[in-house]
This record gives C-alpha cells, structure tokens and sequence, in this order.
RNA sequence: GCUGCUGUAGCUCAGUGGUAGAGCGCGUCCUUGGUAAGGACGAGGUCAUGGGUUCAAGCCCCAUCAGCAGCUCCA
C-alpha cells in the first residue's frame, strides 16, 4: 500500500492507484467534496491525478484567498468561456486562455469585433455550461500523436502552441451525457466540473497581438473574472470601484490639481495653482536633501542642438520617441537625412538604396550641397566606400547647419557643464541635479494621466565619479531614493535590475563596459539588502538601471526612481579627470533620479492617499468657516493670522449654513475645517475639526498654529482618512 | 502605433431622425444659522471638429482630433 504525506505531516496509507480524490475522501467526506485540485509534491494537479508512493499531497478547495484555487477556478472558466463563444461565434479559432490576477483572459481569433454588448449573450451560454456542471476530462497522449491530432485539426495557434509544449500533450474534453462537446489543448489542472465555479463575469475586450509581437496577428482579448461564489464576486467587484475612486486624474479634476488639455497637446500637463503647490513641495523637500547630499545645483535649456544627440546617441538610438527635430535650413535638414542614412547602412562597403536617393534629392533640391559632397577629392561621398569616412565628412558638415531637438533627455546638457571646465581627481565626484523638463513623442496610445506624458521633469542628476567612488556612490542614489519614498510612506514597491537584452541592436557601447556597469548595480543592490527582481531587457540604451516600481490604482505597474550605472556616455563624450598620476582617466557617470519624474510621482501620490494629502503637503492647508455673518469678521482675522504665519489657508463666509460649509471642505480634502462663531471669537479661540468629519477641540488661535506647525515640521499627520 | 469603446452645460450623465434635458457646481435674492448638502430665482450648450445621407441629424455614414481599456512600446 502506498503511503502519502500530508501538509501537517501526517502520513496516510492509501489503495494503489488511488488518486488525488480517494486522499481526499479518504481524509473525510466534507473535504471530498469542497476538493477542487490537489498539490503533489508542489505541483498544480486536478484531482483526478494518480499519487504514488512518497508524495507529499495537499488538497486545494476553493476559497477566495487561495491562489492556487483560484488559479484552477479561473482556468476553467476561461475554458467554459471559450466553449462559449466557440458555440455562440463557430468561426472563432481559439489561441491561448491562462488565468492572471484577479481573473483570467483568453485570446481569440474572430473576424467579427466582440463588444461588450456581445457579453450577456456568452455569459449566459456560459451559466448554462456551469449548470450543466460537466467534468473535465484530461485526454494525454505522446507528443508524436498530440501533434499529429493538432495538425490535424489545422490551427495554426493549436499546432503553435503544441509544438513549443514539452514533453507529452494533454486535451480538455467537458462532456454531456451525450459524449464529448468541446475540447482544448490546455496543460491544466482544471475543475472536476464546471459546476463548481461559483461566480464570474466578463469585464472587457481589447486587441492583444499574437505572441506579443506587433507584427504579427491582432487577436480579441477577452476578459473575464471568477470567484468561488456571488460574494465573493461582488466584494471584488466593490474594490474595482473603491480603487477607481482613487484614481489621480479623477482626483486631480475634483481637487483642481492639473488638466491636460486637448487644444494645448495631448500628453503635456498643466498645473493649477493647487496641483503647483504639491511640485513646489516636493521640489523643496528633494532640493533640501541633495544639498544634504552634496549635490549641486544647475540649470539648462529645454532644446539643444542635433549634434550632440548625435554624439550621445540619442540619434538614433532613441528616435523614435523624440519630437522631430526643428532645422535652420533646407541644407540642415537634407544633411541631417543623409546622416541617418549612412549611419543606417553602418560598415558596410556599399552605398545603400536609400542613401543615394537622399543624395539625389540633394542634387536636386540643395546644388550648393551636393558639390560639397562630392567634389573634394579622396573624400567624395560618391564614391564607394565604408560609411565610417561619409559621416565623418557629414559631422563636420552638420557642425556648420545643423538642426535643434527638443531635449529628450538632460544628460547630454549636464555632461557639458562637465566638459566646460578641467576636473582634477580631487573634485570627484561631481554631482549635478536639476529638475530637468523633457519631451518624449510617446505613442498616444500610452498616454495615461500624470503616469505617461509626453512632457515632464524629472528631479534629475549626474553624478561624475571616479571608478573606485562608483558603488559608494551607487548606494547612496539608492539610499536617497527610499528615503524620499520612506518620508512620503511609499512603502509597497518593487525595486527591479534592470539589464540589457543580449543580442539586442538597441544599446551602445562595449561588451566590456556593459559587464561592468551590470556588476555595479547588481552588487549596489546586494549591499543595500533590499529584495529585488532581475530584469533582462529593461536596461537603458547606456545602461543598467535600479529601478523602484509601483502599482497604480487599477494596478499597473510605474517606474518611479531610477539608478543608471553608465560606463558608455563619458566614452561618447571622451569625458576625463586628471588623476593622481598626473595622467588622463574616464571618468564614471551615474544617472538618478528618486522620484523619477514629478508628474508621474504626483499621479502616484494622488492614488496613494486618495486626495487626502498630509498636511505639510496638503494644496490648502485650512478653511476657516464662520458660523454666521456676526463672526465673519472674526473669521477673516483668524484666516490673515494663519496666512500670515505661512499656512495656506482659505475663507468661507458664504451665506451658508455650517454643515454645508463643512461638507465642502471636506469634499475638497481640506486637512483641517475651523468653525468660527460669536462663542470663539469671545474666546479668540478656533473649533477644530479634521476632514472625517470628527470636531477635535476648541483651541486658542496660537494653540492651532503651533499644532500645525508640528505637524508640517515631522511631515506627519497624513491620511486622515476623509 | 494597433483593436474595441466613448465624446451633449464647469463636473457627472440622460436624451433611438422632428425646436436641448437632469443633478451637482456657479450667480442673485431670502434666510443669520452651531457641525455630513436650507429655500427661491437665474445664467450657462455651433451636442468634439470637418464632410456626407435625409424634407429634417445630438442621434445614421465617413474622416480627423481627443479620452478610456487592453496590446505593443518605454529613458
């Protein structure tokens, strides 16, 4: 008789060829039929699945906190969904259905669009599939056979699928009493039955291109959620809603923070005077602790000329999300197409295609040009020959019409205040900051709020170092990053390394220096002793990046602070220090910045305390409210002694009653609400009351102040809870 | 950029081919009030923009712009 182990390490004698059921069963009836899965050995089973001899068994019954119940649940019902609008849509080819948090989807191949209209009709049909509640049943065969029955059938995304599965290939049948009514190459585990999921509803449709890639097939993505039961569903479905509440550009309309408006640019925002205060605070509170750091502190413009992207390599290796560039002259312009064009053809010995048609438009639209280009002897553009030498002979031709860009990036900028002046060893590291504004064509589809614009600042510096100042250096960005996070109770990020894809055409610079600058960060966040997650592929186009990540209110992840580790630039830019050897060394640059940008900073910050800001950081501070006109007079005195002390504070001495008076403050989010009547101005006192709504005491003026004064000094108080 | 959806008053939204609506907000007046929305009256719209269909278009069709969700990108 085999024996299993149980998760409270019970060993249970069971029949041969028992399965995950029988355990169950025989570990009591109420278990057997609450079971839904089984976990052997660690692994994700349906219950159906054989144990043997050894097995550590553990048996999963649905509960809406168990991620491996849920995981199965929603598999299914992503199954029963695709039965459904197979039966509903037979033109529908199926491709790939895989639960994810909080649901699952399924990517479907139909030439008629779904909408959500479409939903009721498949939910109903699907409700009678779960009505039904027909078993699942797991069909395995070999790999050789599994193919060939897929092939077969003649899906191009089943035979797709089949052939990058290992190992052998396992069908879903669900059954009537009749027989088999749908199938579906899946790898499981799924329900017994589809009767046992409890609750689930379709949330939305959206395009998803086949395997991710933007060439290939634009798929319909549907979906869907599923909870043990109605309850369940419902409560969820209440904290989509409570979390949209959240949502900053919600806020940020009710609150009067920002607009971004159409007519002045998608994706270009707009403070308001109330929005302005929370940057201003910010940059105050980053601007104290850089000086506490020993940066400096610099300012330059928002454009710059095209050669120096070209020397930093933003041309071209990041021309796709930059605004085009502006030229002086026709002869600028052509110039600069000529440039990409021989920078795109690289080594090769031929004059491409294109190249000679930018030429022979010069030849025609810019005479003067063209002579330039061909006729000096032994450097004639027309002739053949490695590109190297053209565009040389380009460069220098651009240095005397060239075009501007708007600034992408701030690094380049900074990298010339390093340039402009001798550094000595003993004036590493040079550490440079500026809340830097750029501008990034970003593809409008990816325009979200304060999250991804098109136009923004980042709380940005350069750090120019020498090699052997590198990881104290590194840790310190690191170091400020959470302490910034820290004062402003972020605490639930995702710190991520982020390196280069190997193989890839997108980074410059050497292998060497790529090992290096990986080395550096990896062993930064060693030091630092912060979790982290590896990530290949979201490096920088210079560099490796310490990135920290958050979720926004529906659940998307952001980047906020960055740490780039950049060995490739001050070789671009032939960057030096004078060592102590009286000799010329490269210096090391570093990248950060620890809020990353502050509109997407604030966007997150708006999610995080849902509008109600501390009161350090709070767009107004105070509303004093006068009960009646007899005590307005009494109110505007206490309102001119709170802003003569510095706090923001505003006056409401409508002809309104108190409650509405207070109800409007606190629907703005106002930390503190003082009513003032005849009794407190008797007693030159205030009436404090916070924005849930709770009176917290009558107090002298100067009592409130020096509370108040407290409160901004520790940046406590946050999130009273409106 | 791609797929789908959406665009009506400052905001949230109703309005299925026949003269433009509500609530909130805003203004004026009444009420001068003691802590979660007092009352009356009023102003406010080229129904995103441009074409088209129709006797007639907020509504139907096309295009553009913008927003939302997802995908793809992302420094």
């Amino acid at each position: 008789m085999p024996s299993i182990k149980l998760p409270d390490g019970k060993v249970l004698e069971v029949a041969s060829s028992a399965t995950v059921a029988d355990v169950a069963a025989t570990i009591g009836p109420r278990l057997a039929k609450a079971a839904v899965a089984g976990k052997v050995n660690g692994q994700l089973v349906d219950l159906r699945t054989p144990v043997q001899d050894g097995d550590t068994v553990e048996i999963v019954t649905l509960k809406a906190d168990d991620p491996d119940a849920l995981h199965v649940l929603r598999h299914s019902a992503a199954h029963v969904m695709a039965q459904a609008i197979c039966e509903l849509f037979p033109d529908t080819q199926l491709v790939y259905g895989p639960p994810v948090d909080d649901g699952f989807y399924y990517d479907i191949d139909l030439d008629r669009p779904l909408t959500p209209e479409d939903f009721p009709a498949i939910e109903a049909r699907m409700a009678e599939i779960v009505q039904a509640d027909r078993p699942f049943t797991r069909l395995t065969m070999n790999r050789d056979e599994g193919l060939e029955k897929v092939r077969a059938e003649g899906s191009r995304y089943k035979i797709d699928n089949a052939e990058r599965a290992n190992g052998d290939l396992s069908f879903y049948v669900t059954e009537t009493e009749s027989g088999p009514d749908f199938e579906d190459l899946c790898r499981g585990p799924h329900l017994p039955s589809t009767g046992k999921i409890g609750a689930f509803k379709l949330m939305q449709v959206s395009g998803a291109y086949y395997r991710g890639d933007q060439d290939d097939k634009q798929l319909q993505r549907v979906y869907g959620t599923a909870w043990p039961t109605r309850k369940d569903l419902a409560a969820y479905l209440q904290r989509l809603e409570e979390a949209r509440k959240r949502d900053h550009r919600k806020i940020g309309q009710e609150l009067n923070l920002f607009v971004i408006d159409a007519q002045v640019g998608s994706g270009l925002v707009l403070w308001k005077p109330r929005g302005a205060v929370l940057r201003r605070e910010l940059e105050q509170l980053m601007s104290h602790e850089l000086r506490q750091a020993g940066y400096e502190n610099v300012y330059t413009p928002h454009i710059g000329r095209l050669s120096l992207y070209r020397a930093s390599g933003h041309f071209p290796y990041y021309k796709e999300s930059q605004f085009p560039a502006m030229f002086e002259s026709d002869r600028a312009a052509l110039l600069n197409e000529l440039w990409e064009a021989a920078v795109a053809r690289g080594e090769g010995p031929e004059m491409t295609a294109e190249e000679r048609a930018v030429l022979d438009k010069i030849e025609r639209n810019c005479p003067a040009l063209h002579q330039d280009l061909t006729a000096e002897t032994g450097r004639r553009y027309a002739e053949h020959g490695p590109a190297e030498p053209n565009i040389k002979l380009l460069r220098g031709l651009l240095e005397q019409a060239d075009g501007y860009l708007l600034r992408p990036m701030n690094c380049p900028h900074h990298i010339r205040i390093y340039t402009s002046e001798p550094r000595s060893y003993r004036d590493l590291p040079v550490r440079l900051a500026e809340f830097g504004t750029v501008y990034r064509q970003e593809q409008s589809g990816e325009l979200s709020g304060l999250t991804r614009v098109r136009g923004f600042t980042q709380d940005d510096a350069h750090i120019f170092c020498r090699p052997d100042q590198l990881l104290d250096e590194v840790a310190g960005c690191v170091n400020l990053t959470r302490k910034v996070l820290d004062l402003l109770e972020l605490r639930d990020y995702e710190v991520r390394v982020s390196l280069r894809e190997p193989g890839s055409d997108k980074y410059v610079g050497s292998d060497e220096n790529w090992v290096l600058a990986e080395q550096a960060v990896r062993s930064a966040v060693a030091a630092s002793g912060m979790a982290s997650t590896e990530a290949v592929g979201e490096a920088a186009f210079y560099g490796p990046k310490i990135d920290f990540v958050v979720r926004d209110c529906i659940g998307r992840q952001w980047q906020l602070g960055t740490v780039q580790v950049d060995y490739n630039l001050p070789e671009r830019f032939d960057l030096s220090y004078i060592g102590s050897d009286n000799a010329s060394h490269r210096p090391v640059m570093i990248h950060r910045a620890p809020f990353g940008s502050l509109e997407r900073f604030v966007g997150i910050l708006i999610e995080h305390f849902a509008g109600a800001f501390p009161l350090w950081l709070a767009p107004v501070q105070v509303v004093v409210a006068s009960i009646s006109q007899k005590s307005a007079d009494y109110a505007t005195s206490v309102r001119d002694r709170l802003a003569e002390a510095g706090l923001r504070v505003e006056l409401d001495v409508t002809a309104e009653k108190i409650g509405p008076k207070k109800h409007a403050a606190r629907r703005q989010k106002v930390p503190y609400i003082l009513v003032v009547g005849e009794q407190e101005a008797s007693q030159q006192s205030v009436n404090v009351n916070d924005r849930s709504g709770k009176m917290l005491v009558t107090e002298p003026v100067e009592a409130f102040l020096a509370r108040c004064r407290e409160e901004i000094a520790n940046r406590s108080g946050a999130c009273t809870e409106a």
